[in-house]
DNA sequence: ACGAAAGGACGATCACCGTCAAACTTCGAT
DNA sequence: ATCGAAGTTTGACGGTGATCGTCCTTTCGT
């Protein structure tokens, strides 16, 4: 196993022309992804997977933030033991106007 | 039973600002459903439920209209034996923009 | 009045997806 | 070297939703 310096390990990202809405929907149809999408909007920075606090265990959190990551919709990659997360914004942006969107307003409290 | 003048029954419509994004995203999650919604799209006038060639039975078909319906995405009406279906665009692209036109920019075979 | 056409209602089936617990892996710190 | 923290993997379980077939209802033609 070679020591490398630190490879930061990535996993496998989709290009997000490759992506299709049918994955995208099925992604954002469930809560605790929606709230992941969320969350890591309002974060400014990169986020760890417990950083952010869900209603679920464990595994099942990483299951969501697997399926977020095959749909195009966050980036991970690793830092010593934590796996940290960010929204691919623009690129996702770009290939679904306004969805992201979508979901970020429909988290905040109705405040018209 | 009053045989009034052809009382154009007609089911009940939510109001667009009683829709959650769950129940919107739930309905397009489908891809019959989605089907649907890019044929009402592509349509100039109201479309029977039979009018548009769907690869599932009958009363599966009556189901996703009735899921369309609840989510605020299409009205209903009757006019004799058929239903007449429309798409309520500019009420839903108000509600959620954007979203209808990802679902036919999606069903359209890329021609970048 | 009858029959056909267009849907709707109902019950059953089936597959999938979210969930969890438990065991395992990696990396950092002591 | 060891331990703990943070995720991951795997297998099992359960609920929900899509689907179908069948039967019922309504409406239009004739």
């Amino acid at each position: 196993m070679p020591r490398a310096q630190q490879a930061e390990r990535v996993p496998p990202h989709p290009d997000l022309a490759d992506v299709t809405l049918q994955q995208v929907l099925e992604a954002l149809v469930d809560p605790v992804r929606r709230l992941i999408v969320t969350a890591l909007h309002a974060a400014e920075t990169d986020v760890a997977c417990g950083a952010i606090d869900l209603p679920v265990g464990k595994s099942t959190a990483t299951h969501h933030f697997h399926v977020l990551r095959e749909a195009g919709v966050i980036r991970q990659h690793y830092r010593g033991t934590s796996r940290l997360n960010t929204l691919r914004r623009e690129e996702f942006e770009a290939a679904f106007p306004g969805l992201l969107d979508l979901v970020v307003r429909a988290s905040q409290p109705r405040a018209d």
